[in-house]
DNA sequence: CTGCGAGTCAAAC
DNA sequence: GTTTGACTCGCAG
């Protein structure tokens, strides 16, 4: 069962669900053509379109499939699922938590398939924002919505 | 301030 | 095997 969600921000921010679980998420110009049906999407929606309006929101309650992931990327995306709303942590210091290295954190977080739904945004370079996948300036608004500058 | 080399380690080639 | 980063540190100019 395949579902798809699009909800208007700075982007269209595209979610897709495959059995309740999500499976990836992106951003683009244009809407995807929405296909909700479980409960699962029509929540997801609600909050996604609140967490877009500014409010705090916690996605950590939805299943996300990472099966097509590494280990190691299991390992460290499941770690920042646990950063709350509104905080950061450095590339370093996930880094130290996980007896890895800066740069193998930032390998991993790049292939992040659910931008937002796992926060890979909180994590940021010790001096200035690092980088994203779906753009710098998609993190540096998602970051704001949390009221967050740098 | 800016630039460069080295350390680091998982992934990609 | 070698190269390449969503990094960081230290040390020159």
């Amino acid at each position: 069962m395949l579902e798809v969600i699009s909800v208007r921000w700075i982007k269209f921010v595209n979610v897709v669900l495959k059995d309740e679980r999500v499976v990836k998420v992106t951003f683009s110009d244009n809407p995807f053509y929405e296909n909700i049906q479980s409960n699962t999407a029509k929540s997801l929606k609600q909050d996604l379109e609140r967490y877009f309006s500014g409010e705090k929101v916690d996605f950590s309650s939805y299943g996300v499939n990472l099966s097509e992931l590494s280990d190691f990327v299991r390992v460290v995306l499941n770690e920042v699922r646990s950063i709350p709303y509104g905080s950061i942590i450095t590339y370093k210091e996930l880094a130290e938590s996980l007896n890895t290295s800066p740069r193998a954190i930032g390998q991993a977080l790049k292939r992040n398939p659910t931008p937002v739904i796992i926060p890979c945004h909180r994590v940021v370079a010790k001096n200035g924002l690092g980088g994203f996948s779906a753009g710098i300036e998609i993190k540096r608004e998602l970051l704001r919505l949390e009221g967050l500058k740098l």
